[in-house]
DNA sequence: TTGCACTTTGGAATCATTCCAACTCATTCG
DNA sequence: CGAATGAGTTGGAATGATTCCAAAGTGCAA
């Protein structure tokens, strides 16, 4: 059963939903407070199953909609690797993916601003990027038990 | 129509395709020379498309077949964005994508070896990666004619 | 000539995602 | 108050890329 938002994340998704002129509803509250319990970049149908724990009632195009809202209004980043269902972040800080492809697992990679730098700067003149996306491929020895919870 | 491929292309795929235990096809042969005619980073149905002019009964399935044979003995590689259509690149060396978000097209970004180097330096302890795929994404006001062919 | 391994093929099946029309609910307006 | 508005939700249908599958095809080797 998903913890309710703490008043600080409550507000932090209230002020992110109106700058894009939308509403906090039960089951964004519950959608983002799924994200926010289990930092383990959940696909949709994870985070469908989770939260109807709370909400039985929630349909799964729900979770869609909420999810393209949060990623619409930079709550959350979306994490896709090769054709896999795309997952689902809450880790606003820059920061790469590494995929256990043992255990099908997503662990973020801090990123070091002056990496991200030295990326931006080969690219040839006439070439503005937004956003660059970093994904390791690969096994990881980590069997770490949760890092869980906000 | 596809230019037949060069004794040395020829060698190349027929090369590769032994590590794994395979053949020499004509659908395979078209399929290649499809990759290296134009390296526009061709979509299935692209492939498909162009293919099909120098061999109408070609079919999709062995379209997506050759394909798939060609990214497991290593002869091109997939270029995932976001959730789009797989794209298919046959070039070999370490390079990052560049996806201008305005034409829809990729564009080749070449990766100084001491870049990647450094990336693989930030993964913490453990995590060891067999690949690393860079994509930036956002604007060029690059509109070259083709930079085409072999 | 028979068997075997690899290929190709068209169509069916799958699966994530998107679309859509009906419905809910709170708020605004007359 | 009671209708109108509009964002949000819902279930099911539709879409689209990809995979699966069973039936043929194609050498090559015994």
């Amino acid at each position: 059963m998903i913890q309710k938002l703490s008043e600080h994340d409550r507000e932090k998704l209230q002020e992110s939903l109106a700058t894009t002129g939308q509403k906090v509803t039960p089951q964004r509250e519950i959608v983002f407070a799924v994200l926010l319990a289990k930092r383990d970049h959940p696909t949709v149908e994870d985070v469908f199953q989770r939260a109807r724990e709370s909400m039985p009632g929630l349909s799964l195009a729900t979770v869609y909609n909420c999810l393209e809202t949060f990623v619409g209004c930079g709550l959350v980043r979306q994490v896709n690797h090769e054709r896999e269902s795309t997952r689902y972040c809450p880790n606003l800080a820059p920061h790469a993916h590494f995929r256990d492809e043992a255990t099908g697992r997503v662990h973020d990679i801090e990123l070091p601003p002056e990496i991200l730098q030295n990326l931006r700067s080969i690219l040839p003149p006439g070439f503005n990027s937004e956003t660059i996306e970093i994904s390791f491929h690969g096994r990881s020895q980590d069997h770490a038990p949760r890092p869980s919870s906000n």
